[in-house]
DNA sequence: GCATTACTTAACCTAAAGGTTAAGTATATA
DNA sequence: TATATACTTAACCTTTAGGTTAAGTAATGC
């Protein structure tokens, strides 16, 4: 299955290290499609590949000035990146102890989490 | 060229709904392959096999506990994630002229101090 | 109208992603 | 030792990703 969720979409998008620099050049501004090509030792129709890639993923759109079709970058899928991210913060914020206590504070609240782990904690991270 | 850096594989390992979900069970703690797999209409080797990319970005890692192979989260990639796409914040919390304001003063910050704003805004968004 | 510039689309190729079933491996237990 | 449980690995299949070259399209300018 395709699974064409925007998410995975965006995620997908961003996994191409071509794409990201694409990104990146768009963040100082607009610019053109044989512009975006220079930095790359790629074919034009690969780097338009990677523009559709792109747009179909709301990362960019594209307009039309004379012959020229101008790239902006669009950042509420990013924004929808980072909300995501951002519910993982604690486990690269907390220490270890915090977080465990932190896990089980939430366990406690489900009322009856299915621990099915018998030896409770045995892998103690070093 | 299969670009083995280390924010393409994590973006690309979480370009996946079922992995994505994967995650999202074990930051509410550690647990076995099995139990991971409940969730899902998949055949348990394709959870192995979602395991697997999710172990080479580095998001996860498994020990071993009698037969079971017991996953833990690992956040290091995640905290790259949120630490690249921080650096487009700007983009989407900021008005467009405020935004335009803050792209001139970076590219004015390559010479001199900052001053002027120029007039230039010829794509405005609707 | 015709050439030039700036693209996009089509056709093709190879490799990798994501699934399957079947077979193999590690550990616990009767 | 044999059997069950919990996986992993192998072999295979189909779809998608990412590149190529060649041809098509859109606008400018002589």
């Amino acid at each position: 299955m395709p699974t064409s969720d925007s998410l995975s979409n965006t995620f997908a998008a961003l996994a191409d290290p071509t794409r990201r620099a694409i990104l990146a050049r768009l963040a100082s501004g607009e610019t053109s499609v044989t512009e975006l090509c220079r930095p790359f030792e790629m074919s034009m129709p690969a780097i338009s590949k990677h523009l559709k890639v792109l747009e179909r993923a709301g990362l960019i759109t594209r307009g039309r000035e004379a012959q020229w079709r101008p790239c902006r970058i669009e950042a509420a899928p990013l924004r929808d990146v980072a909300g995501w991210v951002e519910q993982y913060r604690q486990f690269w914020e907390q220490s270890f102890d915090r977080l465990e206590l932190h896990l089980q504070e939430i366990q406690a609240a489900g009322g009856e989490a299915a621990d099915k782990k018998k030896g409770a904690k045995k892998h103690v991270r070093n």
